[in-house]
RNA sequence: GCUCUCGUAACUCAGUUGGUUAGAGUGCUGGUCUUAUGAGCCGGAAGUCGCAGGUUCGAACCCUGCCGGGAGCACCA
């Protein structure tokens, strides 16, 4: 030790015993011997200590350690859900990785092998956007010049270079995971794994093809699936349409219908009505007659979405009633009312019939070639229809918005192509794969249908046919798409799917799960009843190569492995063998059915990255390769991630794929956290500049602050994320450090050694010893029972606590143990409790602070202590012991507590300051704590400035009382009777009653005539304060002091206050802690008395040996205040003669 | 629109099977302690427990309706 640190130490020490200077002077001949513990700096820098720890991690090897300690026991599985490697982690992430990496430390801890392996996602057209954005691409064209090759080589480089920065930033968060095996859902141990999966579908029938109306987004040139589509809605504005469908038979007759999306009137092919509703005849004053429903007439369309500006659109007027549109256009009669029923089979003239697409037979441009033959066309399908009813029972066609007529386009909307092929109407599909018109739409060919020029133009055309009735800016939510925002279009398109007839027996499988919350459980059937089958095709580039090949005579094929592909492959096996099964190598393989014989190659769609994520339970369990270790493994004991979206993401596509594989659930509890928001509880976002980047936020905060935010937040709750909050939780690891600190400080100088005894039961502790040690024990117990169910958020509560009772009762409380200048057996029980604790303190949340944690544990145990771990995460979870409980002694501490904070609290009600000595401190209780209050009068006393504790059995000197009656146990025994009970007990004599309950008396009463009685124990007493006197209750006690100060009391105070400015003056001119003074005193007649008074307890304090000598010069004087008079204090450092 | 969920102090949230005077932290504010602590401690102000009914002797809690926030699902032709 150096000779500065040594200095700093002993004062350190002897600084503390200004206060009873007599002590000091042997103090100041302390000589250390070499101690074991390194001096601890108390301005700590968490930031410095987190990089120190990391390099000692790395250096010494500790994860490996820890890893090498634990193989071969027994196992706890955790499942990682992959994190896509396609940006940098930011905040969000760092709150799951705390989770997962806590209870993985954890359950260490307890000894378990755990496989700790971390999955990075990787295909998907997340990556793909990003590298088209990298390299200026528009459009799929784009891609395609550039060559597939390049682009999914591009795609695998992004996906390496971010989960290199994602582990370094991890690594940064403290999470520890076996970061060489982290598995990445491009490889191809998954990629085949999923080809697995799909042929056992394959195998029952459950793969489709389906030529369906889909979302489709022109920009992307892919379309959408169910899952993806909630991501990208948006609130738009579309300039919709009330057009005239005019009646073939009646002339001058028009059925009206409303159209937001006009684009797809080019493909009209029918029109629905709800056969129950009525429809009004409405004769405009052009003589023209409009059908449409009665209830829609007057209808307020989205008049509570105007009113309350929500879901509308700034600068959108008001929508009219179509009463009103008529009125403006001159008026209107009604000329009859005819019910939908009736309009079923009128038959009308479409809007574009003109267009050739219109007049193909069959439709256009997939033909049904029945309808074909049958010579049927578009405009033959033109027709009042019975819009029908959906899946779930409700109408199609409702009342309320539009005209109760719906345009029917059934190659443009997924309804309408349901209620197409319910009645067997052909389609038109107008759009290829950039959202363009196709060929046979005559003026619109080529046209974009989503550009608003096109819509203006469609617009002009129906009002020079005279077919528009109206146009209006109509704001509704409409599917965009999540990654270029391009409006979504409807059309039909081959994609593949998976038939889900079987989501009962994913059902089941989700009730064998422990969802934390439990509301997962509910959301997650929710999910399952509304879901459709799984689209599981994509139109692009980078994902897994769905292995389905098709052949000429329509039939289709799913290899289910490499092995089997090489078999059945009879061309470009080569050219593909050595690369991943991605585009565009496995498209050169061609495959000889193995049934037909038939030459088929490989549709060119990649997978839903779902599937990619959903088989690691498989895949990275080595379910292919080795069963035994997939068994040892599966299912996970625990999942952890973000809520939103994974219900039907992740946690849909794992239970999918288990149920398929194994019938069984993948993993056994599932925890769920919400968001992250920002202090404000706004969303991060880049553009608003809240956004808090993980780097910035490790770097000023410190990691371990980050991880005990996210500890400390339950998980269902959206967590507000900032510096404010993390400088809460940093004033906790300060306390803690300064406890620490305190620690070391006085036991180098003590040269304590936790060898020195083997059992700390046989020293001598004292009571707050026990106490301490107790409440450690029982936070042990807690403890472990939080992190056993996953709620650290509780456990941090009462650690918090802990740290509370542990640094400002314990160490305050005992100070004087370590101070003092005997090595004696008091002394080293002191040492060695404090030692103890904080170490098992330091056990408990080492899971959660890594760093601190293990700073602390490697300076208290370096080679000295027993354990000699090298690291805190090398040991043990501590456990529960039984002989250290003791709920006898926590409640009696924790009563010395309470009783100690009430005291203050009545001298601050009194406006007593703590420094004014007083004489009593009455207590009274109706339960019997006198004992337990004796025993520990001594702190109560000491802690309240109070001479001694005077317990009263009669409150009535110091309060007068009010009775009430106790009424959840007057109530069980009354019931109904409460009323007449508690009017009884009100209406009698205070006293009497008061008196009964003291006694242990019970109290008749008279109801109805019958005979009751009323316990003491049903009747409340409550305390009011009386007279001069400070009183506080909580329901156990009162507690009181006199408010009247005897004259001696008030001169002791003045003392005490001069003593406590003399002694900082001592500090202020740097005397020594042992150097005598001469003090002079120029004030009041009352303070002079008052220091004459108690003249010896007054010297002794301040080391004074004379007083308002008048022989003696003296230098500048402190000029105080004391009850708001000015005094002048002298002191000079006292010359022997 | 349907379902779920929440609504408690300025803010963030507790609040047990319905029971006595609805609590904590932060912030504000007043006081206090004096040092292992960057602190700590004790007060105060601040509440129509979203609103209105109902059940009950008694409702923040249970029921109904409404209003408001959030989420999920569907639809917006």
């Amino acid at each position: 030790m150096g000779a500065t640190a040594f200095k700093a130490a002993v004062l350190g020490k002897t600084k503390r015993c200004v206060r009873f200077a007599h002590a000091s002077a042997i103090k100041i001949n302390f000589m250390p011997k070499k101690t074991k513990f390194k001096k601890v700096d108390s301005a700590v820098n968490f930031i410095d200590i987190e990089h120190e720890m990391l390099r000692f991690w790395d250096e010494d090897d500790i994860f490996n350690k820890l890893r090498k300690k634990n193989k071969g026991n027994e196992k706890w599985s955790f499942l990682d859900g992959p994190i896509t490697a396609n940006n940098p982690m930011g905040v969000h992430h760092a709150w799951g990785r705390t989770l997962k990496d806590l209870y993985q430390r954890y359950h260490s801890m307890l000894g378990k092998e755990l496989r700790y392996q971390n999955g990075f996602d990787c295909q998907g057209l997340w990556v793909e956007v990003e590298v088209e954005k990298e390299l200026g691409f528009k459009s799929k064209r784009d891609i395609e010049e550039h060559g597939i090759e390049n682009f999914v080589n591009l795609c695998k480089d992004r996906v390496r270079k971010f989960s290199k920065i994602q582990t370094e930033q991890s690594k940064r968060l403290g999470y520890w995971m076996d970061w060489d095996n982290s598995y990445f859902t491009m490889s191809d141990e998954n990629n085949y794994a999923i080809w697995a999966f799909l042929k056992k579908l394959f195998d029952d029938g459950k793969i489709y093809k389906g030529s369906d109306v889909v979302p489709w987004s022109g920009r992307s040139g892919t379309s959408y699936s169910q899952m993806e589509i909630i991501e990208g809605r948006k609130l738009v504005s579309h300039l919709s349409v009330f057009v005239k469908f005019p009646l073939k038979k009646r002339k001058d007759e028009s059925l009206l219908v409303w159209t937001t999306t006009p684009w797809t009137l080019t493909s009209n092919i029918a029109a629905a009505v709800n056969v129950s509703l009525d429809y009004l005849m409405v004769k405009s004053n052009d003589g023209h007659i409009y059908y449409l429903a009665e209830e829609n007439f007057k209808f307020e369309r989205l008049k509570k979405q105007f009113k309350e500006k929500k879901q509308w659109i700034k600068g959108v007027p008001k929508l009219k009633t179509l009463e009103q549109i008529f009125k403006e256009r001159g008026g209107y009669t009604i000329e009859g009312k005819i019910k939908g029923i009736d309009l079923i089979g009128l038959e009308y003239h479409g809007p574009f019939d003109e267009l050739p697409a219109q007049q193909q037979y069959g439709g256009f441009p997939f033909v049904n070639v029945d309808l074909e033959n049958k010579k049927i066309n578009a405009i033959k399908c033109h027709k009042v229809i019975d819009g029908g009813k959906d899946g779930i029972g409700n109408d199609n066609v409702v009342a309320g918005e539009g005209t109760g007529i719906v345009h029917i386009a059934t190659g443009c909307g997924a309804i309408d192509n349901k209620i197409g092929k319910k009645n067997n109407l052909v389609s038109i599909a107008p759009l290829d794969d950039e959202s363009k018109y196709l060929d046979e739409f005559g003026w619109l060919n080529g046209l974009v249908a989503t550009d608003k020029k096109t819509t203006d133009k469609i617009i002009n055309d129906l009002k020079e046919k005279k077919l528009l009735f109206y146009a209006e800016q109509y704001p509704h939510v409409y599917p965009h798409c999540w990654r270029s925002g391009d409006e979504l279009v409807f059309r039909t398109v081959d994609e593949w799917y998976i038939n889900m007839d079987w989501r009962d027996k994913i059902h089941k499988i989700v009730d064998n799960i422990n969802w934390i919350p439990d509301w997962g459980n509910e959301k997650e059937h929710e999910w399952l009843n509304n879901m459709g089958d799984w689209m599981i095709s994509k139109k692009r580039f980078w994902g897994l190569a769905l292995p389905i090949w098709t052949f000429d005579d329509n039939s289709f094929y799913v290899v289910g492995s490499k092995e089997e592909l090489k078999e059945l492959a009879i061309e470009g096996w080569d050219d593909f063998e050595g690369n991943s099964p991605h585009r565009p190598w496995i498209d050169k393989v061609k495959i000889k059915h193995p049934d037909s014989g038939l030459i088929g190659k490989r549709i060119p769609d990649v997978g839903n990255p779902w599937l990619d994520a959903g088989i690691v339970p498989f895949s990275t369990l080595k379910y292919n390769q080795d069963k035994e270790y997939w068994k040892q493994w599966y299912p996970a004991d625990f999942v952890t991630e973000c809520f939103p979206g994974q219900f039907r993401n992740w946690f849909y596509s794992l239970l999918a794929m288990s149920t398929i594989m194994d019938n069984t659930a993948p993993f056994k509890t599932l925890l769920g956290h919400a968001l992250v928001k920002d202090e404000t509880g706004r969303d991060m976002h880049k553009s608003w500049g809240n956004a808090i980047w993980f780097e910035d936020a490790a770097e000023k905060m410190g990691v371990d602050v980050m991880r005990w935010l996210y500890a400390s937040q339950n998980p269902e709750q959206n967590l507000r994320f900032g510096y404010g909050a993390a400088d809460e939780v940093r004033k906790r690891l300060i306390t803690l450090w300064n406890t620490y600190s305190f620690f070391v400080t006085y036991a180098r100088l003590d040269n304590f050694d936790p060898n020195s005894y083997s059992n700390i039961k046989k020293l001598t502790l004292s009571k707050l010893d026990h106490w301490i040690l107790a409440k450690v024990n029982e936070l042990v117990k807690i403890s472990q029972s939080y992190y056993d169910n996953f709620q650290i958020f509780k456990m941090m509560d009462e650690v918090v606590k802990f740290i509370d009772n542990l640094s400002n009762w314990y160490v305050r409380r005992n100070r004087r143990r370590f101070w003092k200048s005997e090595n004696d057996s008091d002394k080293i029980a002191a040492y060695a409790t404090l030692y103890e604790t904080i170490i098992v303190l330091l056990k408990i949340i080492a899971p959660v602070t890594p760093f601190i944690t293990d700073k602390i544990y490697k300076n208290l145990v370096s080679g000295s202590n027993s354990e000699n771990n090298e690291s805190i995460h090398l040991t043990d979870f501590p456990s529960y012991n039984n002989e250290w409980a003791n709920k006898d002694l926590i409640n009696e501490i924790d009563t010395v507590i309470s009783i100690v904070t009430m005291g203050r609290s009545c001298r601050n009600l009194a406006n007593i300051k703590n420094r004014q000595p007083l004489n009593e401190l009455i207590i009274y209780s109706n339960e019997k704590i006198d004992k337990l209050i004796h025993n520990n009068s001594k702190q109560i006393l000491e802690e309240l400035n109070i001479k001694k504790i005077k317990f009263i059995e009669n409150v009535d000197d110091i309060i007068s009382y009010k009775i009430k009656p106790n009424f959840s146990l007057l109530s069980k025994k009354f019931g109904k009777n409460m009323k007449q009970v508690i009017d009884f007990i009100i209406n009698q004599d205070t006293k009497e009653i008061y008196d009964k309950v003291k006694y242990k008396k019970d109290i008749s009463i008279n109801l109805s005539g019958e005979n009751h009685i009323i316990n003491p124990e049903e009747i409340i007493i409550e305390e009011v304060p009386i007279n001069n006197y400070s009183v506080v209750s909580n329901k156990k006690y009162t507690i009181g002091i006199n408010t009247l100060l005897s004259d001696s009391l008030i001169k002791e105070g003045i003392v005490r206050d001069i003593i406590r400015h003399i002694q900082s003056f001592r500090k202020e001119i740097n005397l020594n802690v042992e150097d005598r003074i001469d003090v002079k005193i120029d004030g009041s007649e009352q303070i002079l008395d008052a220091l004459t008074t108690n003249k010896e307890y007054f010297f002794n304090e301040v080391l004074a040996v004379s007083f308002n000598q008048k022989s003696i010069k003296m230098n500048e004087p402190k000029k105080i205040k004391i009850n708001g008079k000015k005094i002048n204090i002298y002191i000079k450092k006292h010359i022997e003669e």
